[in-house]
DNA sequence: GAAATATCAGACAACGTTGTCACCTAAGGC
DNA sequence: GCCTTAGGTGACAACGTTGTCTGATATTTC
């Protein structure tokens, strides 16, 4: 619905570029004030209908998109609606569930979320999150994996609101969404103990990880409570890729006294360890219970056993905290545990050989 | 190394809350102008080494983050360092790899990446492309799923770089890189051919996607090239969960006749074929071969072979084509077709009943 | 018909930063 | 000793937008 008369936007140049118009140029074409302009874009109540309808059309014309950028410099103390999310590696399906839980609670409030991923290299962290900074998200989400997450303090003191997922932070209170590495640890061994497993290994992820200790503190827990003897080769940690694993547990189950079962204590792992034990062919006749449930675990034969924790959930949940805290900077801290939940499918209760 | 004389930062108010420093702020600590801030802060030469020190330390002292959107803003015709990837789903791992290779580009370069999905919505295409746009991001990676995408015109127009994934846009000229869908498919479906298949049945995702259309298409070249009648009911299409595949792929193969091979044109497809498989027991009689490939394929028994992407490389050279695009707005648009590889696991190479 | 009130529109400063330019000082050349 | 130059430093405007305030019309009230 162009009118033929109305004043065309400036040509193209050489290179068919035609900057992008601003509000003052709105303004211009609608013959109006740069402030009019602004009301209507933000659709301010008081501007007669007229001028609202030749405003709008102008900026339809000129393909006006707000600054928001700009706007949120003037808008003082205003937010910049966006948010970051700082994950280990987004194309681990557990990560990438967790972006698709945040995605989901922020996109409804008109959010946008920046994704990055720290690799292998911790060190980043803080780099990541400093850049995150500057572009003045509002709130962030972390997995942490640095040793230590003090340097936040003064983030979160001048205004950052931040959520944690998977581990808790060091160095700084937040509100922080975690299952219960600990407690679903300690029953999945159980499981293994109650079938009269004994040589149970633990084949863990980086050690330095408070998730990963805390799975092993849970390992532990069974087997003391049973009172079962842990040899320190049935204890690998430190384990970071699905290569890794499955040359590591390949070598442990080749061993001289190799464990009847294994406690997979991470995706990756559990993954590493599903091909070993296929490629030696004793699938059947090893016990295998993972933590974090995979896509196809229930179509292999035997299906994984695995403590399933429901990554999305966590994602919303994370987000939901952050906007919370957003609202109220002054509100208490809460940790809130996700269940865990342990799915038997076959391989988890495979029993020792007699 | 703070000296004891040195003034102190604002108190804190009653929330604990401290606003984020200014370079304002950090210039009257620091005794210097502010424009001598922004020059020790940017890294300009012409700062005398005392003055270096002196506002570093007041940086340090205030904790202060440049304010990058309001860099921006003056930086006329200055980037953001800031793109956007916006996908159908994070959290299929297909996508979640194109994210990964997107962000190990952008983050050396110091560019930070939003992420959007869009979930079923086709239609949020636009919008959450526009609220990226009023974002000022440099430039954006879209895998199309609208059925149009002429709207990005006058954001190109504009000045925003664009990228395309998976499938080409329509209605407007960009960047695209691929796989030979066609091709690839034709091929695949050849492999059934040349074992004596020629009850094969197509299963595929949201027909109105170019990628799925030309994955049809691939099939059915392959079967015209060899004389062989397609039944219509041996073609499935839009299907988008790996439960309505399942669920479909059981009632086929229950038919009076049922198709002696599968070719599953998706990632989830292929996992509900692969269930249908298995809980019907017939995984080892009826042949499949799944368009890209999915964890654990290969310790599946028969394992499952596929025509597979490198999702993480297509989404390297969308972002290495999307900065080139940035670095020269007029160079010549092209479209990389990445190959794909035909990975022969078992579930391709089972030959149809005599 | 005057005064009081809505209603609407615009001028202006400000957000935090950078680009431009002008200024000051000290060093070097004659 | 004067002029030039180079090296530092800062004042000021500008980026695109919004908040505040003031002003100009209509509309109502008595």
């Amino acid at each position: 619905m162009t009118t033929l008369s109305s004043p065309q936007p400036p040509p193209d140049g050489p290179t068919g570029h035609r900057p992008r118009s601003t509000m003052r140029e709105v303004a211009a074409l609608a013959g109006v004030s740069l402030k009019t302009v602004s009301r209507v874009i933000n659709r301010e109540p008081g501007v007669s209908s007229e001028l609202v309808r030749k405003v709008e059309r102008a900026a339809t014309q000129l393909d006006f998109r707000p600054n928001l950028t700009a706007a949120n410099l003037r808008r003082a103390g205003q937010r910049t609606a966006t948010i970051g999310l700082v994950l280990e590696d987004v194309s681990n399906p557990f990560f990438a569930a967790i972006l698709r839980g945040v995605e989901e609670v922020a996109v409804q409030r008109g959010v946008a979320v920046f994704a990055a991923s720290l690799d292998e290299d911790h060190s980043q962290e803080q780099q990541i999150v400093e850049a995150l900074s500057s572009r003045r998200v509002d709130g962030l989400i972390l997995a942490p994996t640095a040793l230590e997450q003090g340097y936040l303090a003064n983030e979160m003191r001048s205004g950052l609101a931040m959520a944690f997922v998977d581990r808790a932070p060091r160095g700084v209170d937040g509100d922080v969404i975690v299952t219960d590495n600990r407690g679903a640890s300690e029953s999945a061994v159980r499981h293994l103990l109650e079938l009269g497993h004994r040589r149970i290994a633990f084949i863990g992820g980086v050690a330095a990880l408070p998730t990963a200790e805390d799975r092993y503190d849970g390992y532990l827990d069974a087997m003391m409570t049973a009172e079962v003897q842990v040899p320190s080769d049935y204890v690998i940690r430190d384990v970071r890729t699905v290569e890794q694993a499955e040359v590591i547990v390949t070598a442990l189950l080749q061993s001289a006294q190799p464990p009847t079962a294994l406690f997979t204590a991470q995706n990756l792992i559990s993954m590493g360890a599903v091909r070993a034990l296929r490629s030696l062919g004793v699938e059947r006749s090893v016990a295998q219970i993972g933590y974090d449930d995979f896509e196809l675990a229930d179509v292999l034969n035997p299906g994984v056993t695995v403590v399933a924790q429901d990554p999305r959930r966590i994602g919303r949940l994370a987000a939901e905290a952050l906007f919370a805290r957003l609202a109220d900077a002054a509100r208490a801290t809460a940790t809130t545990v996700v269940p865990s939940e342990l799915i038997k499918r076959g391989s988890g209760e495979i029993p020792p050989p007699r």
